[in-house]
DNA sequence: CGATTGACGTACG
DNA sequence: TCGTACGCCAATC
C-alpha cells in the first residue's frame, strides 16, 4: 500500500501493453490523483533513474503527443520505439492514438 | 526556507 | 474554437 506515487506510476507504466499507448492524466485518475498529472510526467522524468526499466515511450499526453521525447536522449529514441511496436507516430504526433490509447481504469480497473 | 519549474489537464472567457 | 488561468505535488535553484 504505502507506495510511493512514483512507484505507483512506475507499476501501471509497466503494465501496459507493447503497441498500447496511454497518457499521463488517466495514470492520474487512477492513482486517484487525478489533477495532479504533472507528477506523472516528474515520476516519468525520474523513470531513467529507477532500477526498474519504465516504458516511458508509451506514456504521452492528452493529445497523443511525444511531448517527452527529448527526454530520452535523442528525438527519434521514442518515436522509433513506438514505431517498433506498431504504432504509427507522424512528427511528435501518433496516429489513430484514440485507437491505441490503453486506460488504466477501463482495462485494469 | 521561499520561489520557480515541470514529460499535464481541466475550467473558464 | 482558441487563449489564458488555475490546480496539483515534488524537486531544484
Amino acid at each position: 500500500m504505502n507506495k510511493s506515487f512514483f512507484e505507483e506510476v512506475y507499476e501501471v507504466v509497466r503494465l501496459i501493453p507493447q503497441g498500447r499507448v496511454t497518457s499521463y492524466g488517466a495514470i492520474a485518475r487512477y492513482l486517484g490523483t487525478g489533477k495532479s498529472s504533472r507528477m506523472v510526467g516528474w515520476a516519468m522524468n525520474s523513470s531513467h533513474l529507477a532500477a526498474t526499466d519504465i516504458p516511458a515511450h508509451r506514456v504521452v499526453n492528452r493529445q497523443g503527443l511525444l511531448t517527452g521525447k527529448m527526454h530520452f536522449g535523442t528525438g527519434d529514441e521514442m518515436k522509433n520505439l513506438l514505431e517498433k511496436e506498431g504504432i504509427e507516430v507522424q512528427g511528435d504526433q501518433i496516429i489513430h492514438f484514440t485507437n491505441c490509447f490503453w486506460d488504466p481504469n477501463k482495462e485494469l480497473l
